[in-house]
DNA sequence: CCATGTCATCCCATGATATCCCATAAATAC
DNA sequence: GTATTTATGGGATATCATGGGATGACATGG
């Protein structure tokens, strides 16, 4: 599955075309959708994207955890399946964000990409910098939480 | 999965490219991505490197053990692998260390590549030698806290 | 059924920057 | 002594992000 790291800050043309960022074009390459999923979390100001499989695989584990008719899964089912858009690039690798997904992330003319692993989040760039400073903080509370495992943690 | 040993100080050029030492190369070949990914530690003036797999390993990690919307997970998510990056090399097996990067290392014409296992470390020079002097007295005093193991100690 | 405007997609151009490719020199192996 | 590998330097090339114009699809209204 696609993997995505790193931080990449790109503008918004008055078209409202956006460059996805090459690497995370050469993550999702090779899947079966030649494009990004993107939605919009619950309890976040930003959007969320990732692969097909990704999207494949949460909605798969809220079935297993949930049920098929239970009403969790289909309040998560309802909320970000849903509510999900898939992009297909143009020739340049750019897509175009929708205006409800630019609006519930606040972006305007400037959109940060955030690769965090199996998905990535796409921020305006100042709530960006307000949410990782929150987020150093929780982390270092958090670290010491994970069993320790081969390798060794950063 | 790779493994880094010894220390080796190799020359940045002017266009930011280091040769990474070919041991390390070595280390990380056979992965699915041909270079290493680095990322910037908590607590400490230098940079973190390893192969691709490490940083997958412990993103998988943070998904299984808190669950995909879990906060710790995603504040140690958004603080590591966001900060991260991955760097290709080129034909001649050197890699463009990021200016931030540089910078947070004190790195300006000189890097020192130390391999302490399952990861590597990118120092200064100097401050590699302070640091290093440190962790002489550290380890005399963490040594005897070592369980014995079975098979028996080297 | 056609005309029209809106919107999205494609195509080309551009500057910056990173990547490739070649050359050199030192160290090591055979 | 010769051949490889390695680290390093510099010029040439390709890629990326970005902007704007042209082409096409679609729905709406006449």
């Amino acid at each position: 599955m696609a993997f995505f790291l790193s931080t990449f800050t790109n503008k918004v043309d008055k078209k409202g075309r956006v460059s996805v960022p090459a690497t995370f074009r050469a993550a999702v390459a090779g899947g079966a959708f030649p494009g990004i999923v993107l939605y919009r979390p619950f309890n976040l100001a930003c959007i969320e994207g990732a692969d097909m499989a990704f999207l494949e695989r949460l909605s798969d584990q809220f079935y297993d955890e949930f049920g098929p008719f239970n009403p969790d899964q289909a309040a998560l089912t309802a909320t970000i399946l849903a509510g999900a858009v898939q992009l297909a690039f143009d020739p340049e690798g750019r897509v175009m964000l929708p205006g409800e997904f630019k609006e519930h992330a606040g972006i305007t003319d400037t959109a940060t990409f955030v690769g965090i692993g199996r998905k990535f989040q796409i921020w305006g760039p100042e709530a960006f910098e307000a949410y990782q400073a929150d987020q150093f903080v929780k982390a270092a509370e958090a670290a010491p939480k994970l069993r320790p495992a081969k390798g060794g943690q950063p």
